[in-house]
DNA sequence: TACTAAATGGAGCGACGTTCCGCTTTTCAG
DNA sequence: CTGAAAAGCGGAACGTCGCTCCATTTAGTA
């Protein structure tokens, strides 16, 4: 068996120069612009072609990814710490689907691109639920260890619901995914 | 006051085929690729051109309304009707809940474009709120003055919660709207 | 310095939404 | 019945976007 002891020899020094510029890049645009701006838009905000940007990034999935990579990890560490400090399982999974929930709200456009069916961002949806179910799933289970749900329902569901919810926020003020959020967790929790 | 009392001089005959035409191709697109299917696949397997169809349907938004506003009207007039015939008001909205379900599920595509904020969608959603928010408004008070509501909510809300929900099935058979659709009620509903 | 593999960039292709306008068809007054 | 005028039609054409391809440039190395 091949033990990925392959040389994996270092990037050349520009090379990894324009990867970081397109991160910035890409992070500075996707502000104003969404997740779903155009390549060429990012691309020449960086002041490189556009066949440097699929070099680096060859499918949007990536780019996002590699964007996000440290928010994601924050959520997944955050599910055992807080699972050890709060005062109930259920406490902790609702300060935890807090966290996600405002990682979600606060990048614009980035929940609808995670439900999107479209192949383009399936690489996308798996890297969010490789990442964060095991974490989701956790939490959910000590929750309902303690009894404090009863429901029947997996942590895909219940991380594919609160995303849900969390798309559309922005285009109007009377719909706060938040208070849909915090109504779905109450029919989450055992009667009493 | 010009009281609307204009000619309104009737189609002509050969726009009128063509309108019913492009109906039912779009139909059948909307059901095999989607309420999002290529302008100019409806526009040929209708056997016009796309200056035709837009000149028929200026925004997409135009033909999905067209298309299902059958449904729409349905769903509607199924708010008084449950009303009346259920047990307890939060069991016909439970039910009315279900038939918007129904219909959003079954159309591929159609919750996403509701709930995109993309302008090309906005007269969209502005119908579906329009026609349908005061009916599950009135079933939603109905609950409430039941007492079998307690949470504060918006029927707006309620809605695109539910609406939010539908999206993405089909893409992954583990995760069923219908369920977390239940847990949101569940939430919604008066402890005891 | 000279060589080579890595990296670059942007022209180009196909798909799509949308507009525009010369041509065809329907309608209806006379 | 007839012949304009009005209404409708079609599809070429334009702009945008994702993505590919490859001639050229450049960093690392001997």
């Amino acid at each position: 068996m091949p033990t990925e002891q392959e040389p994996a020899r270092t990037k050349r020094a520009d090379a990894a120069r324009n990867e970081k510029t397109l991160l910035a890049a890409a992070a500075e645009v996707f502000v104003s612009s969404g997740v779903d701006a155009p390549i060429r838009e990012i691309a020449a905000k960086a002041g490189v072609g556009v066949g440097t940007f699929y070099r680096h990034f060859p499918t949007r999935a990536d780019l996002i990814t590699a964007v996000y990579r440290h928010q994601i990890e924050a959520c997944a560490e955050a599910g055992p710490t807080l699972l050890a400090a709060a005062e109930t399982p259920f406490e902790a999974l609702r300060q935890w689907i807090d966290q996600f929930t405002d990682f979600l709200v606060t990048k614009h456009g980035l929940a609808d691109a995670l439900q999107s069916d479209s192949s383009t961002f399936a690489a996308l949806h798996t890297y969010f639920l490789d990442r964060l179910e095991p974490v989701c799933a956790a939490l959910l289970k000590a929750a309902i260890d303690a009894g404090d749900v009863q429901t029947e329902i997996s942590a895909l569901e219940l991380m594919r619901g609160v995303g849900n919810l969390c798309i559309g926020r922005g285009t109007d003020p009377r719909y706060d995914p938040r208070r849909l959020i915090a109504v779905l967790l109450k029919g989450l929790r055992a009667p009493l």
